[in-house]
DNA sequence: TAGATTGTTAATCGATTAACAATC
DNA sequence: TAGATTGTTAATCGATTAACAATC
C-alpha cells in the first residue's frame, strides 16, 4: 500500500468489478492487459483505471501494462479476500435460507456457521447442513465462535435490536438486508442491501426511458 | 416536474430513502417537517435535501416546511410507485424462490406473475401460489402477459442469454442478481444487485476499521 | 408585520479526465 | 534505442454545501 490518505468509497465500490473482469481474463488465458484494453472491456476510462489502482500502489509496468493474475491477487488482498470470515445469519425466513443455501460464499472464504431465529418451528431445522438455533443463544455463540459478520435477514422492526446484540457480542461487520439504516459503533462496518430501494430506482429508470421513447416518437 | 435537465443518479438513489423516512414520520403522525429537522433525522444536509427535492418541483412552503404526506406521495409518484408492474423471475433456485416468496413486492405494486426454470424437476412446482414454468415458453408468456420486469436469478453463464430473450420479448426493465454486467438495448433499464460485490466491499471496510483500531491502540 | 424556512444562486469540494514526463 | 504504457500532476467537470433573497 502506498498512500495513507483515505480512499473514497467510489473507488472501493469499483474494486470487486475490476476483480470480476480480471477473473474472466484469467480464465481466458490472458496474461497481460493495458489500461486502454481494460477500459474498452470494463467501460471505465483508462485514466480512471490507472488512477484507481495507483491508490494502492504501482501494480503496472511502463511499456507493458498490468499482469492479469498479479493484479487479480493484489485486488483480492486489498479487499481482504485472502482471509476467512465466519458469519451468522439472523432470520431463517426466505431470504435467510436463500443466503444459507448459497454455497458460493463458502467457497469464497465466507463461511456461514449458524442461523438464528425466534420461531420455535424453525429452530432445529437444518438448512444446507447448518442448524437453525434459538436467537436467545446468539450472544454466547458469536462470542465463543469468534464470528466476524452478522447477516441481518429480519424484518425492519427487529433489525436494530439484532444489530445491537451482534455488535455487543463482537462482530466486526453487518450485512444488512432489512430496509432500515442501522446505528452501530464506529468500528463496525455495515453494508446495506436494500432490495426495495433497488427495485424503486429500477421503476424510476423504466419510466424515464419510457418518457424519452415517447418524446422521440413525437418528433 | 420542473426542469428538464437530466437528474443525476446520485439524487435518484436517495429518493427511496427519503420515502422510507417519510413513511415512518407518517406512521408517527407527523404532519410537517423542515429541511433542518429532516436533515438531523436522515443524515443528509438540509441544503442537499432542498436541492434534491427542487430537481422535481417546489414541494415545500417558505416559513412552514414540507408536508409529510404530500411529499411522500410526490416522491412515490416520481419513482413511479403509483403504477403496477408485472414481473417474471428466471431461475427457481434459492434466490428466485426467496424473491417469489417475498410478498412485500406484491403489496407494493410489483406483482410476480411467473417463475421460469429449465430444470424439469422444478417445473410444475408452486411457490407462493406462483407456478414454475418451462423456460422454453418464456418469450410467449412475456409477450402475452405484457410483463414489465424480468428478474434474473440464474448463474452468470446464462444471464446474458436470458437478458436477450427477455428484452426481445418486451420487458422494460431487468433486476439482475447474476454477478455479470448485462448488455441490453438502451430503452431497457437495468438494476444490478451484485451480492458478492457487496460482501467484498464489506470485507474491505471491516479490515480498514480493524487497521485503524490497531493504529489507535499503538498510541 | 416578524419569523421561519424554502428555492435558488454562488462557492467549495471532491472525483473524473486529460496530459505528459518517467521508465520499462 | 524507440515504442509503449504506466504513474502522477494539472485541468475539468459535477456534486455538495453555503449563503441569502424570496415568500409564506
Amino acid at each position: 500500500m502506498k498512500k495513507d490518505a483515505k480512499i473514497s468509497n467510489a473507488v472501493i465500490k469499483r474494486l470487486p468489478r475490476y476483480r470480476r473482469y480480471l477473473k474472466e481474463l484469467q480464465k481466458k488465458g490472458v496474461d497481460k492487459i493495458s489500461s486502454n484494453e481494460f477500459s474498452s472491456l470494463i467501460g471505465y476510462t483508462a485514466s480512471q483505471i490507472r488512477q484507481d489502482l495507483n491508490n494502492f500502489g504501482g501494480f503496472g509496468q511502463q511499456g507493458y501494462g498490468y499482469n492479469v493474475e498479479g493484479l487479480y491477487n493484489e485486488i483480492s488482498a486489498i479487499l481482504g479476500l485472502d482471509k476467512e470470515y465466519k458469519m451468522v445469519i439472523v432470520g431463517a425466513g426466505n431470504l435467510g435460507q436463500a443466503i444459507a443455501n448459497h454455497t458460493y460464499y463458502y467457497k469464497a472464504g465466507f463461511v456461514v456457521c449458524g442461523i438464528f431465529d425466534i420461531n420455535p418451528r424453525l429452530i432445529g431445522l437444518k438448512i444446507n447442513d447448518i442448524e437453525v438455533m434459538d436467537y436467545e443463544t446468539i450472544v454466547d455463540y458469536v462470542e465463543q465462535n469468534q464470528i466476524d459478520i452478522g447477516i441481518i435477514c429480519t424484518t425492519k422492526d427487529s433489525a436494530q435490536e439484532v444489530a445491537d446484540k451482534l455488535c455487543f457480542a463482537g462482530v466486526r461487520g453487518l450485512w444488512n438486508f432489512a430496509p432500515i439504516d442501522l446505528e452501530v459503533p464506529e468500528y463496525v462496518a455495515v453494508e446495506n442491501v436494500h432490495l426495495s430501494d433497488s427495485l424503486h430506482s429500477l421503476a424510476y429508470h423504466m419510466n424515464r426511458n419510457y418518457e424519452e421513447k415517447e418524446k422521440a416518437a413525437e418528433k
